[in-house]
DNA sequence: GCCAACGTTGGC
DNA sequence: GCCAACGTTGGC
């Protein structure tokens, strides 16, 4: 028995992986997150879990697709890879520090929710709806039900 | 355990 | 490219 469907929100810079770029590889392990928040979140997802796919760093950020998870969380193998950006000297195969999941594509958004829409309607998101919380960087956080039926209503 | 220095994120 | 905000590291 698996508990319902939640959903997320997970960021990208477009330059580095887009939602053009899942679509065209359909699934893609979510390398690189070296923050615990982040990580914790990860290691809470489910398969069938819904994402919304958002482009940060670019000229207009916001959600341009919707994406979901396609794997049960397990070690992200970069961690263990000398050569990667990502390499972790602390991280052991028997110990492993960061986990991820893979994402899958589902759609793109006819048209992007920016950034700014999204703050627009942030009396119906939440005070605490962590994407426009002042000074909060997390690139993988939790969306409600409401939340994701909200932002999508934008879309 | 404190906190300064440093690195990163991400909007602008 | 700038820089504010935040997280992490490491000296003490």
């Amino acid at each position: 028995m698996s508990p319902r469907k939640r959903y997320w929100l997970m960021k990208s810079e477009p330059t580095d992986f887009s939602i053009d770029d899942l679509q065209r590889v359909r699934t893609e392990p979510w390398t690189g997150v070296r923050n615990y928040q982040a990580r914790n979140f990860m290691r809470q997802m489910q398969v069938g879990d819904g994402v919304l796919f958002y482009h940060s760093n670019t000229a207009v950020p916001g959600i341009y697709g919707i994406a979901e998870v396609a794997s049960a969380p397990y070690p992200d193998p970069t961690q263990f890879q000398k050569k990667s950006k990502y390499y972790d000297e602390k991280a052991t195969r028997e110990q492993p520090r960061w986990d991820l999941v893979d994402v899958g594509f589902v759609r793109k958004l006819d048209r992007g929710i920016a950034l700014d829409e999204i703050r627009a309607h942030a009396d119906g998101l939440g005070e605490e709806f962590a994407l426009i919380r002042k000074g909060t960087r997390l690139s993988v956080l939790p969306v409600t039900a409401a939340q994701w039926k909200l932002l999508l209503s934008l879309e």
